[in-house]
RNA sequence: GGGCGGGUAGCUUAGGUUGGUUGGAGCACCCGGCUGAUAACCGGGAGGUCGCAGGUUCAAAUCCUGCCUCGCCCA
């Protein structure tokens, strides 16, 4: 057996699946059965794939691997999101296309061109991650959002939205580039902040019905044209100011006449007006409300039927924070103000164009002007009109135009809107059928986005994208969403031509015939948000419903998706959002929200921190197994990840290394022997052989239910510590011996056997988490892919090697005074290769089976049950003090002191049975107290409390530690055989060669009796074996022992 | 500002719902031991204000309140 090279071996099995296609029979096998449906989030390849793709597609493949095993049919279609901001911004970094006019101008039909293969640019990267990986998945057959099919599902879909009345035009206010003519993403705006110094004014708005100025403060003066209310907190406290002597420090434009009244917040008033004045009144903002002023700019902005316009407003996110606990209200330019100004009926109406310049009409002097090149013009018309009252520079960070350094305006657009206010409760009943993982994700972050769930704003003014299927009459203003091909072919005008695909701008240049008044229609030059695009995954994956009806009625809703929780808002949402408005059903039944990966120190991974992982580096050297189990052993799922490169280095020593090498044990022996589990049968296992298929009965199922409840860490950690712990450091190191008997023997068959069955089953509960190295085992040990094998839980563990609960805790009590042994030899500084002479178990469960194995570990010539309990022990009085805290409260310290204080525990203990013990006056039962049996002073003796609950005994474990010959004669052999064991390591001698042994041993050794050298000579293999006195010559090995030379020769 | 989650040894973490003996592991470090499956393993040592401050209690890592801090999402 070579020695281990994980990467070779996973790499082999990576063409080995390819050669025999694994992955499509480990479906095929399965056709006919329950399917199970998993949803793939189809990732975008314009980037490059980074360990935290790894890690959710090791949470996709793991579910899909078990319940492919639990016996489903388990298909998975790949999928590619191709559509979106992110995609144009590659190319028009790449193509130097700064703004939307620019584009067009370059030619939207190569653009979109450019952005249809700027999309694959790192398919192959992440092919190749998927396969290295061994993430299965179909990627031949993958659905493709910007496909013709893909396209017309997502029309078909928005087509119900609009026919249910879903469907609407209104404003989004974004932040908006005039230079550019775009809009942008909150994502594209935190690229650009910079702190400014702007001018800001407190504008007087004079009441109609009052003498009195509302005061209101703006840092946006371009905006105030636009104004149309005023808001004012309803709790909110103002007052009226009358102006009775001038200031004295006056700095700039603006300011106020002697008997002036002003209104503003009672809490602000002190840092806004410079004058001597009286308060005259105080109001409520609530008693505010309704009243009218003047407009700043008569003509600007239409009245309409509005009955609000010009008056003063109550919104309850007035603060006074700042300004004067007044806010100007200008509908268009602030969502707060173009929120407010829908819900109160305030005029929508826009003074400044997309040029980002005053509309004609606005004002004489501010017509056709850039706005920010108007706020001095501004300040100076209020200023001359008595309406400012002051002005003052400001400092804030504004957002600005990552790309021409220009300001951005907040701008409200032209938007179309899903009404998902109106199926809110739905949502809610859906997401509750939801089962989430954690709960905390369902209940708590997406149910409170659901609770506050606004309109779904779903055009982007862009090019590459899903065209929305909306036109609008050029005439009467019929608005038409077409819902498939078949639709558009039979609705265009007889000199439009079918576009030659269903992307800007062919379909742009289609016409319809109104069929209100037979004029044109016009396509409303929007694409949809590319999340739309995923949401439709579900039905749009199979082109429903125009192919794929059926492939739909059995996937759906989806049984199982999983992706990084920032997703939650995201793909989570639009899934729900889309099945809810489309389907009226929740699109998924199971969501695994995972945590974020973070680098080692706990930062988020970027690619400027330079502190990203390649996954790459752990592939080609711990691999894919490793890597793949540090993931998901590291914590849970949802959990952010510190992702430790180290970690990766100990998963693969720990756990992988030390199954090869359990495996490898079994298989050199089983070659040696021609061991054929088909062919030889065992009558009776060992006791040894019988506790690990317990045990592993115990893991699996505990295994199984972990993963049920997506305990998927919990679930890799303890299995990682059954074949750690109780398969390697117990089971293979007391069975070593049982292996090297050279005779046919039923108790090597035993071990051979067993050994063949837990690794079997081991191989199979790996596999789902880390497929390679298992696969390679079972395949070694049944001959078949352990992706072909079926689950051991599938028949409720019948299949499973019998469980036995007693043997488990007797051995591990063996275990516990396994370990008390080493520790008190440890203590007495006795060697572990000198025998003791006997060892002595005082107390607990009839261990006598098991005394050869402790004897065997601790090195000890005989063990035995020691029935006089007071040989070794003496009784121990300990405080109850769950029992004790109940009865005594805040006398506990001065009981707790006094119990302490006993010296004559043996005497208590019969004093409380006789109901004799009080202390502070409290009589002190057995309850409360614990009485417990310990080694005497004296002995090299440890004492452990077993057992469960009310039924604790004492056991303690004692050793001989006096020295005889016969002891020292067993010790200097084993010393020898050790060191010839090593020497013939060294060699590297084939396990059955033999050799010719010369030993020396000078005087001061103790005597190497006849038995024990015939069993040195056994041990090493000896053909021939010498033994001399005295000292060895001076070319041979040699090494000492208690201060004597031994020296030795190997041939 | 709001919601959610975290903060335990140098690092990664368990425990926390049910308050109760000395807060468990692993890595790294030191000492010792063992070894013909092992790159391992075993025993010991050192390393902890359980984020901080209050409170409840005989008793708090655990329950309560406030704060600090990190992350994500929203505003």
């Amino acid at each position: 057996m070579p020695e281990l090279d994980a990467v070779a071996m996973e790499e082999g099995l990576i063409q080995t699946w390819g050669e025999e296609d694994t992955f499509q029979q480990s479906i095929e096998q399965r056709r006919g059965k329950k399917p199970f449906i998993f949803l793939e989030g189809p990732p975008t390849a314009n980037g490059k794939p980074g360990i935290h793709h790894v890690v959710a597609r090791t949470y996709k493949d793991l579910v899909c691997r078990w319940k492919a095993m639990e016996g489903f049919l388990v298909e998975r279609k790949g999928g590619w999101d191709t559509h979106g901001l992110p995609v144009e911004i590659e190319v028009q970094k790449r193509l130097d296309l700064m703004s939307n006019p620019d584009i067009i101008e370059f030619g939207m039909e190569k653009f979109n061109d450019e952005c249809r293969n700027s999309v694959w640019t790192y398919e192959d990267a992440w092919r190749k991650m998927t396969e290295r990986m061994a993430f299965w998945v179909d990627l031949d057959n993958p659905y493709i959002t910007l496909q013709d099919n893909y396209i017309e599902s997502c029309w078909w879909a928005l087509g119900e939205m609009f026919n249910k009345g879903l469907l609407f035009k209104g404003h989004k206010v974004l932040p908006f580039c005039p230079q550019t003519g775009t809009s942008y993403s909150s994502h594209e705006v935190a690229l650009g902040y910079k702190e400014v110094e702007e001018p800001s004014v407190y504008v007087k708005f004079k009441l109609q019905n009052d003498d009195a100025s509302v005061l209101a403060w703006t840092t946006t003066p371009w905006t105030l044209p636009g104004n149309v209310g005023l808001a004012v907190g309803p709790d909110v406290d103002y007052i009226k100011i009358k102006v009775n002597a001038d200031s004295e420090n006056w700095d700039g434009r603006g300011g106020a006449e002697i008997g002036e009244e002003m209104i503003l917040a009672k809490d602000l008033f002190k840092g806004v007006i410079r004058h001597h004045c009286d308060i005259i009144s105080e109001y409520k903002g609530s008693e505010l409300v309704g009243m009218e002023y003047e407009p700043l700019f008569p003509g600007a902005v239409e009245r309409g039927d509005s009955t609000t316009a010009w008056t003063i407003i109550e919104a309850d996110w007035v603060t006074t924070t700042d300004g004067t606990g007044v806010v100007h209200t200008a509908v268009m330019y602030g969502e707060d103000d173009y929120n407010l100004g829908m819900a109160v009926g305030l005029p929508a109406q826009h003074t400044v164009g997309m040029d980002g310049s005053f509309l004609t009409g606005t004002h004489s002097e501010l017509d056709g002007k850039y706005v920010k090149d108007c706020d001095d013009i501004i300040i100076n018309l209020l200023s001359t009109e008595g309406k400012l009252y002051r002005e003052k520079m400001y400092v804030h960070d504004y957002p600005h135009c990552w790309r021409t350094g220009h300001p951005l305006l907040y701008y409200a657009m032209d938007s179309w809107f899903v009404k998902m206010t109106a199926v809110k409760e739905k949502l809610l009943e859906f997401n509750d059928r939801v089962e989430w993982a954690p709960d905390w994700v369902g209940e708590g972050r997406f149910g409170e986005w659901l609770r506050n769930v606004k309109d779904w704003a779903i055009s982007r003014e862009r090019f590459w994208g899903t065209p929305l299927p909306v036109w609008v009459c050029v005439d009467c203003k019929h608005q038409h969403c077409i819902s498939s091909k078949d639709e558009l072919q039979t609705m265009m005008t007889s000199d439009s031509e079918m576009p030659k695909e269903l992307h800007r701008p062919y379909v742009d240049n289609v016409k319809l015939n109104c069929p209100q008044c037979g004029e044109n229609m016009e396509r409303e030059a929007f694409v949809m948000d590319c999340w739309f695009d995923s949401g439709c995954a579900f039905f749009a994956q199979w082109h429903h419903p125009f192919d794929g009806g059926e492939a739909l009625a059995n996937s759906f809703p989806v049984d199982y998706i999983c992706e990084g929780v920032d997703q939650t808002r995201g793909w989570f949402y639009t899934l729900l959002a889309v099945s809810t408005t489309v389907f009226d059903s929740p699109a998924y039944k199971r969501c695994l929200s995972l945590g974020l990966i973070l680098d080692k120190e706990g930062k988020k991974m970027s690619k400027s921190k330079g502190n990203v992982i390649d996954p790459w580096d752990h592939f080609n050297r711990e691999g894919a197994d490793a890597s793949r189990w540090y993931m998901v052993s590291a914590g849970a799922p949802w959990s952010p990840m510190k992702f430790d490169p180290n970690g990766v280095r100990e998963t693969y020593a720990r756990f992988f290394l030390t199954m090869w090498n359990i495996y490898r044990f079994h298989a050199d022996y089983a070659a040696l022997d021609n061991f054929d589990p088909e062919q030889s049968s065992v009558e009776e296992r060992s006791l040894l052989d019988r506790w690990i298929l317990s045990k592993t009965n115990a893991i699996a199922h505990e295994f199984h239910e972990l993963l049920v409840s997506w305990d998927i860490h919990k679930a890799a950690r303890v299995l990682e510590d059954f074949v750690v712990d109780d398969l390697s450091n117990w089971y293979v190191r007391r069975s070593r011996r049982r292996l090297w008997d050279e005779n046919e023997s039923s108790d090597k068959a035993s071990c051979q056997h067993t050994l063949h069955e837990v690794l079997t089953v081991v191989s199979r509960l790996v596999a789902p988490i880390s497929p390679f190295m298992v696969d390679q085992i079972h395949r070694n040990l049944n001959g078949t892919s352990v992706h072909l094998a079926e689950w051991p839980l599938n028949d409720d563990g019948a299949s499973l090697p019998k469980r036995d609960e007693v043997l488990e805790a007797r051995m591990s009590l063996v275990r516990q005074l396994a370990e008390m042994g080493r520790k008190i030899r440890v203590d007495a500084k006795r060697r572990q290769r000198l025998p003791c002479a006997e060892g002595w178990i005082v107390g607990g469960p009839d261990l006598s089976e098991m005394h050869t194995l402790l004897s065997e570990e601790l090195n000890v010539e005989k063990i035995s049950l020691e029935e006089d309990l007071d040989r070794f022990q003496k009784v121990e009085i300990q405080p109850n003090r769950k029992a004790l805290g109940k009865k005594v409260r805040q006398e506990l310290p001065q009981v707790l002191q006094a119990l302490d204080e006993l010296d004559d525990h043996e005497a208590t203990l019969a004093d409380i049975q006789a109901g004799r013990m009080s202390i502070a006056g409290f009589t002190i039962t057995e309850d409360d107290v614990v009485v417990r049996r310990v080694e005497r002073m004296g002995y090299s003796a440890m004492t452990i409390e077993v057992g469960e609950n009310e039924v604790m005994i004492d056991v303690s474990i004692v050793l001989d530690m006096s020295i005889d010959d016969a002891l020292l004669s067993k010790g200097l052999a084993r010393e020898i055989i050790r060191r010839i064991q090593s020497k013939r390591k060294e060699l590297d001698l084939e396990m059955e060669s033999t050799i010719e042994l010369d030993i020396w041993l000078s005087e001061e050794c103790p005597e190497l009796v006849e038995y024990d050298w015939e069993h040195v000579k056994a041990e090493t293999r000896a053909r021939t074996a010498t033994l001399h006195e005295g000292e060895g010559p001076s070319n041979v090995d040699f090494f000492e022992v208690d201060g004597a030379n031994i020296s030795f020769k190997v041939n």
